[in-house]
This record gives C-alpha cells, structure tokens and sequence, in this order.
DNA sequence: CTAGAAACTAGAGTCGGGTCTAGATCAAGA
DNA sequence: TCTTGATCTAGACCCGACTCTAGTTTCTAG
C-alpha cells in the first residue's frame, strides 16, 4: 500500500527530483512521511493529489498558488469562501486561455489555408513575410483575411 | 512613417527592453534599421509581425520555433513545405492545449459547484482536501463527481 | 546653454520551475 | 561479500524570457 519516491515519481509523471522539490515547496497537502529509514512513503492520495495539481499547473496554475491553496485547506474550517475565490478565480483564467487560444487558432487556420493555396499555385513565398508587406494585400483581395490584423 | 523604439513599445505592448531583445534574437523579419545617429526606426509592419509574434508567443510558441519561422522565410522560396509543416506543427499543438484547458475546465466546474454546495450545508472542509481521504467519497455518494479522478 | 527625456551598448540579474551533482546510506541479490 | 541500485541531503546549476544597470550619447524645450 505504501509507495516508494521511484514508483510515484513513475506513475505521476513527475520525476523523484520534482516530487522531492514539490515537497521542499509544501506543495504536499499530507506531509510526506517517512520510514523508519528515512526514505519518503506515499500512498493512492498523494497520486490523486498529484495528478490534480499537475492538472492546475498545465492549465496556468503557478506553484505559489498551489501552495496558497494547500495552505488555505490546512488551516482547516472558516476559510471556505477564500477556496472557492482562489478555485473560481482559475476558473476565469482557464476559461480567458481557451478564448485566446481559440481566436489564435481562427487566425492560423485561415493563414494557413492562404498559404496552402499559395503553395500550390507556387507563389507562396510573400505569405505571412513581414519583409513583403504585400503579403497581406494579396491576401486579402484574394479571400478578405484580415479587415484589422491587431486583433490581441 | 517612420516610429521610435518608444512609440513601438507603447503600440506593441512590448517593452523597450524586449524590442531590443527580440532584435537580438534574430525575431524581426525585416532587420531593423538604424537612423543616421544609430537609432533603430519600426514601421507599421513591424507592428503587424510584433502582434503575430505576440499572439504565437502567448499560444505557447518559443522564442527559438518563432525565430526558426523567420529563417525559413528569411531563405526564400523553396522551403514553404517546411513553413506549413511548422505552422501545422504549432496549430496541432494549439488544439492541444485547448482540449486540455476544457477538460480542467470542466473538473474544475464540477468541483467548484460541488464546493459552494457544501459551503452552504457547512461541511466543505473534506474537499479537495486530500488530507481527508474520505473527501471523494462524500463528493461522490453525494453527486457522483469522480468515478476515476486521473482522467489527464 | 543647459536640463531632462530618450536612446544606445554590453552585460549582469531575476524569476519560475525544475534538474543535476556529490557524497553518504541502505537493501537485496549473485 | 560485493556490487548494484534506490534513496537521502544540501546546494549548485540550467533554461527561457525577459528586465535592469551603468555609462554614454543625442534630441528637444526653455
């Protein structure tokens, strides 16, 4: 039932540095135990815990929040709201990210289908060159593309 | 026509700082060109790249990969295969990212939900709180939240 | 003419998030 | 017994992407 670093390490994805570094961190809800021996034991929580933070951490999370978080669960009953304030807030900004990402997206799909066009018709070499400022000319009066590139 | 440093910070976002920075690492397409007095002069197309460069920055493109971009385009025709396979590259990588952002979304929903739904009852301690083990069972008899929580 | 803003260069510093090293200890198998 | 390999600690190092500093020059307004 007990987990050695190495194992964790292999089944969180982590590596035994990160996991011995997120621990430094207190990034660990449960202090890590240990054995007798001094090696470090883990068990099902700590992977189910990992895999969340490793979820926040992808989405934008910064370690120092983590822990903001962890330290609000561990001072235990009363701070209720300023969990949900912190979960809510990254709600926001995971929600803002997938907006983004969406609008870049619209924008390279419509590049690179002008430039897939250009290629096949071999005169590609102007698209998305800076150094031709009449790539954008081109593309536009053959398929509107960008009315008002600026758009971040 | 022509725009100081400054004036392209301001309009880009960028630092001045930053513009020199980017010049350094070869992410200008068009080299900067200096005024008589050794002052670098932008234009309007400079703005249109930085806010390119901006946008695949903040999509999660290095530096290195942006620059790699530039060179291709910088060597002229003949590599446009490669150009496309770089902007596919980081479109596919863009896709990515966004499933992922929407299904943390889409755990953090829950959980949240689940959260204020506690709050309210009084009894939100054991959340997310994986120093209480019992925490998923709760969530789950009560709504039946995380059947297998590692779904990254 | 002079003060102050803005630009220049080279290079050092910062920050987040790890990663790696050295040297010691310990457990298990051939 | 000896070796191999996993673990331990403290602390140095790395990388990307900037940011800032110092010292100098140049432009602009009063």
């Amino acid at each position: 039932m007990d987990l050695s670093i190495g194992e964790v390490a292999e089944r969180s994805g982590l590596s035994v540095h990160a996991l011995r570094f997120y621990e430094r961190e207190g990034l660990f809800a449960n202090p890590v135990r240990r054995l007798s021996n001094g090696r470090r034991i883990y068990h099902e929580e700590d992977l189910e815990w990992l895999a969340i933070c490793t979820r926040l951490r992808s989405s934008g999370m910064s370690l120092a929040t983590i822990r903001q978080y962890i330290e609000l669960v561990g001072q235990g009953p009363g701070n209720e709201h300023e969990r949900l304030e912190l979960l809510r807030r990254h709600e926001n900004h995971v929600e803002a990210q997938i907006r983004e990402l969406q609008e870049t997206l619209d924008v390279m799909r419509h590049k690179v289908r002008i430039y897939e066009d250009h290629v096949v018709r071999g005169e590609a070499d102007r698209l998305w060159n800076p150094s031709h400022p009449d790539a954008a000319a081109r593309a536009t009066t053959h398929q509107e593309c960008h009315p008002s590139e600026g758009g971040t």
